[in-house]
DNA sequence: GCGTTAAATTAGTCTTACCTAAAAAAGGGA
DNA sequence: TCCCTTTTTTAGGTAAGACTAATTTAACGC
């Protein structure tokens, strides 16, 4: 159990990377890697020759071919993950930290806390499933619910969602989801919507209609909850 | 406020080292700093003259004549100091870890937390003066009490102490501690004493005397309260 | 299939923080 | 003072993990 230990905190950084970045595309490349990570291209074909050839075959790596991860690797991933998002609702609910706050704390703190603290901070929080921004909590096991939702950006004019989950690294943008209403379990209906990604006008639960940037429609993600209906019921 | 977070983990244990040993000796040479840190010698060398030669002159270093901290470098050490102490503490009254799991997290957390998780501990625990094994907390502002108390081990026969503080280092010493109820504050009486550093007896608040051993006697610092009587008052 | 461009890799360097081995300096005894 | 031991320093080396510059590979238009 918890075997991630003795692995450096930059490899963790690199799992971790991949496996968001796996996400949406499979195999992941390594610019896309190097742009994620902000390091040069030639750096991180380096750390992935190393993770290829390191004893736990921690991913899958072909040259020109971009990386995946192995079992093994996600196992880690998954772990590395479950301590960020562990700590990122523990920092809220037992520390009052505001969610803007949490995630640069959790960077931190998710490669040093052991395996008895991660136990005591989900014991305490009654084994959460999701963390403050909506992305669901891997269990120790290392099973992750999938994460629903497509971005806000996407809705069409009367099109209503029910947010999902919110991007978590921007402490500005979330400040201001805060002050918008936007947050996980709301309710928003596309009031008006331009032509060629013209500004989105959402109205949030009781509030008054509200012009996003792309930035924004782009970080929050939504369940649809019915077809221009403002506020209809799921299926 | 919070300059260190941009030193090394390595620079900030060696300023923790130094001025923990400098308490007995002044200046600290360079042997005992790498027989505390588990480095070779020409290491520590190494990194003395890099504390010297930062630019916020971190320490007073001279060839041959051991080094001192300067009050920058003290500062830091205090802060880092603090940090532990506050961890150690939060992490048994707020996640229960016994006393003998905290100094090996704490150790890890110190230089990561952030002053704001700094803040927000201490204000929990309510500006805490000691940590579980009875160290002064140095404030935010750099001020700590005097360690008071002598050690256990140099008590003779009949001489009655209250425990000040124990050394936090070895689970396995602390549980054994634990065990016999050496613990901050407990009373303490030396029932029997043989010559020539032979094993001390003693006996604890309610309990029966025991015996021991050198490495126990050594590691419980105690406080007199009174010459040749068991129960007496501190003057 | 040729040439251009974009992406990825190789090669070589730097920094940090440790190491070992050997040389040099301090300090104590006769 | 000289010698001998202990302590400290110098010198050189290793492993991570980043960088830049130059090269190679892949991919695409025509």
């Amino acid at each position: 159990m918890g075997r991630s230990s003795d692995l450096s905190h930059a490899i963790e950084d690199y799992l971790k990377a991949i496996y968001e970045l796996q996400q949406g595309e499979l195999p992941v490349s390594t610019s896309a890697l190097a742009q994620r990570l902000g390091f040069a291209s030639a750096s991180v074909t380096g750390m992935l020759k190393k993770l290829a050839a390191h004893m736990s075959r921690l991913v899958n790596y072909r040259r020109h071919r971009g990386v995946f991860l192995t079992p093994t690797g996600e196992k880690i991933a998954l772990e590395i993950i479950r301590h960020h998002r562990l700590i990122e609702l523990y920092l809220m609910e037992a520390l009052g930290y505001s969610w803007d706050e949490v995630h640069a704390e959790a960077e931190k703190l998710e490669h040093v806390i052991s395996e008895s603290f991660e136990e005591r901070i989900a014991n305490f929080l009654g084994e959460p499933e999701l963390d403050p921004h909506g992305d669901p909590i891997p269990t120790k096991e290392g099973r992750v619910a999938v994460s629903v939702g497509k971005r806000l950006s996407s809705l069409q004019f009367g099109q209503a969602g029910r947010i999902t989950r919110v991007e978590d690294e921007d402490p500005e943008l979330l400040r201001y989801l805060t002050e918008l209403g936007l947050r996980p379990r709301a309710l928003v209906t596309v009031t008006a919507r331009a032509p060629f990604g013209g500004p989105l006008h959402v109205r949030t639960d009781g509030g008054a209609p509200q012009a996003l940037g792309d930035k924004v429609a782009e970080s929050v993600y939504v369940e649809l909850v019915g077809e221009k209906a403002a506020d209809g019921q799921p299926d």
